[in-house]
Formats: C-alpha cells, structure tokens, sequence
DNA sequence: AATGAATGAGAGTTCATTCAT
DNA sequence: GATGAATGAACTCTCATTCAT
C-alpha cells in the first residue's frame, strides 16, 4: 500500500524521495492512530509522534487533519479498489460477482483497520466524499448490465447497489468483533444470501 | 405568592416536577444540536442554550456529554423499539417480518435525524453500546424460531441477522439523502431482497 | 478612565458587577502590556498573567487581540475627547485653540503611555481605525468655521487639520524621550508655531 | 567549460558579485513584501519566495527579519537623504528650505511605499533607529543657522524641527489615502504653513 | 435546583532557524 | 554559495467542568 516511492524514477532528486519517504510514514502513523482513537480523539501531536517527526512536519505534507484523513482513506481505498476490478475484468461473466466478492472479502481481512476507520467515521463526512462509495459504485457498475438486460424491474437498481453494499458492510464489521468465519466462508454465505436471501420454508 | 397553580400532583413536590422537566427539555436539546452538528462537533454550552437552561444545570442531570448521548439515543430507541415489538406480536406468524419492516420504516422516515445520529456517531462506541444492536437483537428473535425448526441450515444466524440489518440500514441511509421512496414502498423492496435476493435470470 | 463600574446603576445583580470588573482590569492590564511590548509582541497570556485572570476568561469578553486592542483604545481616546471638547465649548471663541490644546497635553502627558501605544501601532490598521482621527476631527471641526468665514482661501481645510494633527502628534512623542518642556510651556510653543509659522527675519 | 562569460572584472571574483546581486534580491522583495504585508505580517518566506531564492540563503546575507527591514529602510533614506542635501546644497540660502522640501516631496511621492513601511513600522524600534531621524536632522542642520543668528529666540530648535518633521510627515502620510494634491502643490502648502502658520483674520 | 463567570489543559497552527545535501 | 525539508517553541483559541452565589 505504501509504494509511494516510485523505484522507476530513478533520479529526481534525493530530497523529493526523503520527502515522500515522510509523508508515506505519516499516512502509515495517521491509519494506526485513527484505528486506534478515532478521527476525532486522535490528535496531530500523536500521529507526529507515531511517525517519529516533529509536529510542524506534518504541515509541510498536509493542509490538516481532514487532509491526511481522505489522503490515507482515498489511497487505501484506492489500492482495494483496483484490485477488486482487476480480478472482476478477468473472470468470466458468470463468475464476476463470486469474484469480486472473495477478492474483495480477503483484502477487507487483511485490511481490517482501514475499514474500520472507514466504517466508523467515513459517515461523518459529506455523502459525496463518504468512503463507502467506491463500493457502491462497484456493485452499481455490476449490476448496470443486469439492468439494461431488463433482468432488474421492479427495483431501482442504485437502491439495490445499496442493499447489496449493506449486506457487505454488515459482513466486514462482524470481523470487528470476531475472526470467524474467514473470508472465504463470508464470501460464500454473502453471496447466497445476495442471490437467494432467506433460506426457504420447504414444504 | 400565587404558588397554588398545579398542586394537583401533591405526592413528590413540586422540586421534582420540574427537575423532571429540566432533563426533558436538555434531551429534547440535544437531539436538536445532535442531528444538526454531530457528537464531537456538538458542545455542552450549545445544548444547554438551546435548553434555555444555565451550563452548570447540565452536570445536575448528566454526567458529561457521552451520558446525555446515550440517554438520548436510548430513550428513542425504546421508544420505536417497543412499537415494533407490540405490532410484530400481534401479527400473524407468517406477516411478523412484513409487519415488522413496515411499522419499522414507517417510525424511521418519522425519526430521520434520531437515525442520522445514531448512524452517524453510534459505531463510535464499544460495540456492545452501539445503538443498531436493537434491531440487531429484533431480527435475531425473529429469526430464533426459524432456527430451531432447522430452516437455517448451513447459516449462521448471528451473522444473518447481521446481513439484515446492513439492508435495513442501509434503506434507512438512503433517506439522508433521498426523500423517495417512501416508506411502504421501501418496506416492499426490503422485503422482497431479503426474501428472494437478487432477482433472477430467467431461462 | 476606568470608571466602567457605573455605580449609578444601583442593582442588575452582583455577577455583572464582577464581570465588569474583570473585563476593566483586562483593559487595565492590556494598556501596560501594550505599552511595555507593543501589539505583536504582546501575547494573551501576558495580558490576562498581568490581570491575573485565567487566559479562558479574555475570550469571555473579547473577541482577540484585536479587540482588546482597540476597545482600550477607543475608551481612552472617548476619554480624552469629551474633556478636550468640554473645555473648548466653554471657552470664548477667541480661546477655543490655545484652550484645546492647553489641556490637551495636559491629558496627554498625563497618560503619556496610551499615546505611546497609539502613536506606535495606530497606523497599522485601516485609516478609518486609526486612533489619530479624533484628533484630526477635533481640528477639522475647529477650522469648519474659519473656513466658512473664508479665511482658508486656498488651503484645503481637511489637509490644514492634518498639518496641525502632526505638529500636535510630534509634541506628545517628544515626550517619549524627554520630559521637558511640560504640558503649559509645550502648549504655547505649539500655538506660537500653528499661528505664526516659523521666527521671521526681522529687517 | 564556456565559463568565459563576463570574465571583464577578474577583481574580486563571479562568487562576490553573485553573492551581491542575491542580496540585492533579497532587498527589493523585502520592500514589497513589508509594504504589501507591514513588518510583522510578513514571513522570511515570504520574502525569499518572492526574490526567488531558497529560505536558507536569506541567512546567508542577513542576521534576521530586523536585519533587512533596517538595511532595507537606511539604504532607501540614504538614497533620498543624498539628493535632497545635495539640492539643498546647490541651493541659495533663501531657497533652501523650498528647495529641500519640493525635492523631498517628489521623492516621497515616488516612493511611497517606502514611506508608509517607515511611517507605519519606524516607531516600533528604539528612538535611536528610527527613521524619521534623518529628517528631523536634515531640519535641524536647516535651523542651525538661523539659530546662531539668534533668529529662535524662545524656542527649542530641536522641538522646532520636530514640529517641522511632523507637518511634513503628515502631508506624505496624506498621500496614503489620496493622489492629490501633487508634490509641487504640497510642497507649497506645507511651505506657507511652516512659514506662516494658520491664515490670520484680515482685518 | 439553578446559574454563568471563571478556569486551564490541550488542541491546531505558524514560522524563524538549522543543517545535510 | 545555495537549497528546502525538518524542527519545535510559542501562540491563539476552545470547551468540559467547577463553584460561589
């Protein structure tokens, strides 16, 4: 998450590479700290501090604490992000949503923190900026097919991106409070309730 | 002079009386400067000035602003809590879902900004005060009988419960930012998710 | 000057009467720091350390430096002003001036320290602040006359106040260095030079 | 390699006067930045930003901020000081005094903007750095004559020359707020008024 | 019980100055 | 000589909390 450092740049200057070097240690500080306290129990002397540089530091690489918060949501959103599509573009039609969703679920384990900041404080900002959007618009993206095959009637289908998002959401915060199931498992039990919901009365 | 006026209720004086209705106008106040600030940005001389009441008052009735916070929040969800519990009760057993969802969506359209801070702020707390976990706790009751006629095969029924209340919550998100649907509308489209899931390929 | 604590105004409750006096002794307190270090040197805390009030308690009644600032200021010059102006409305026309200035310098060689702040910081604000244009106004107000009387035929009455606002000014700072002459000598050199200009050549 | 550019001065070496002209840099964004922003307002960065050259190098040439706002100022009053003494110098006896003050004034109008820093910031340092003090002595040398001719009777030369500077003072001072009148007209004025004080009532 | 002036710890932010490159 | 990233002391301002009235 942290390749700031751009290795195939090879010369541009030393002193842009320490500099990057410390705005890459202050996003690394600010994660741990919001994870911690939160965004708004945390303060900027903690994260200079975690980060190991003096406070007016952090100055020279954001304008405040909102800055460094979206920076560092926004590149490790960034970083999911891509991935998921990556792995979504090479699966076959059928397969795209199973895809996602393990994918997705296994970089959601890995990066509990992030989510967790993302989670309990993402809703504090404006809907426009709120972190949880890149998985709606995932989802809506997916679901844009089904739509124009007409597969979706009835259901407004950005509600639906909604719903759908909830049901996620709802599976990543489990993992706040426990370790099981893991990702696969999740994955698989989302993915059922997705395409079928309740389990059915049989007769 | 004249202090004859509502001696009715004799038995707990007057002094009690009118602390009682102290703490109810600094309630009513802070739901107020809640919705519209949130939990951090809100500060206790606002809330009390909204009251019309002096700062030092405040610490009469509530600890510090965490307390009135959850008192608050509490309050109101017993308050729709108890509602949905009677209407789901007296439902027939194969409408306590639909009942449940509609008289629930109907009291959170009604309840906007109760709902806007619970979500906004609620999952800054322990997990174990968090605010959702009443209707976490409503779903799973209902889904208790479903379980142990053995319907629930292969799930997790915590888990699902969880998975049901991400939708819920997330139709109810949906209104910060939406006025439409409406409720019943909304109720239906919940419903139907959480019942069949995605809609399906037809052959 | 800091008669703020208007005694005429028998009762409107003890805890204004003690607000009042604190917000006096911060002005008090603000006219030495002021006067000791100059307005950017200056900093809260030395004001409300020399108050010896907590530093919270300045912002309870003012906005920032800033105002302090000019609300010591302003209470000042007010002061100075209605004395000046009262002994001229009670002087003969033909007095008017050499009464102004006479007990002019008197006032100001009395507190020759809010002057002192004035005359250094003054200009640093916008000319409609600048503490000098009630001088200027008092003068101006004096020439109204002649210059209708058409005895400034080809001065320009508003520069004219301004030419004697400086010859004014340039006395008070010659007390910043020196004490001599006093305020009654002072006076008459000053109304000597506003009158007649400069010692002629005698034939 | 073609390092034979400008090789003319081989005295003193590239190096001195590469480091001359960086001051000299350094000068003239000083002026504008502290007549644009006043002496406290302005940054060290600022001002090298402006020159265009690194934060580091002003210590290079300069002691601190106070360092180039005194060299700053005494370079730009030495400048004007030089060619009002030396019109003065060239004048005949009678006409020193309107010669001094027409050219003083053609040159305070063209550089206002060193003026108002003076003006605005001069009185902030101890009486001895002030830069008012060339004017005043430039006055002072003036009276000096007139003085041992005996011609003062009764008044304190010095104080005089203050009087004077104040007049003067305030009629650039009046070049902040206004364009006109120009420097001949000003200067007459100013002239007629330190010879002949106020218009007298004719009678 | 109610009040609100007073408090001071603690947060964000700026900027003169240094120093490794 | 020139550079600019890094530093941290110093400053302004806020606000939960207390307490005399």
């Amino acid at each position: 998450m942290s390749r700031m450092i751009d290795e195939e740049q090879v010369e541009q200057g030393r002193g842009a590479r320490r500099k990057a070097r410390t705005r890459a240690e202050l996003l690394t500080a600010a994660r741990q700290v919001f994870a911690e306290r939160g965004f708004h129990n945390a303060s900027i002397a903690e994260i200079t501090k975690a980060a190991d540089v003096g406070v007016g530091t952090f100055y020279l690489h954001f304008r405040d604490k909102e800055d460094i918060f979206h920076s560092m949501l926004e590149e490790g959103v960034e970083h999911i992000r891509e991935q998921v599509a990556e792995a979504v573009a090479n699966a076959s039609q059928r397969d795209k949503l199973e895809t996602g969703l393990r994918v997705g679920f296994h970089l959601a384990y890995k990066h509990r923190d992030l989510f967790r900041v993302m989670l309990n404080e993402g809703m504090l900002f404006p809907a426009s900026l709120r972190v949880e959007m890149p998985l709606v618009n995932l989802i809506s993206d997916g679901l844009q097919q089904a739509a124009e095959q007409g597969q979706l009637e009835g259901y407004d289908p950005a509600l639906l991106a909604r719903f759908m998002s909830g049901v996620v959401l709802q599976a990543i915060a489990w993992w706040f409070d426990h370790d099981e199931p893991g990702p696969d498992s999740m994955a698989e039990q989302v993915l059922r309730f997705i395409r079928h919901g309740l389990p059915h009365e049989r007769p």
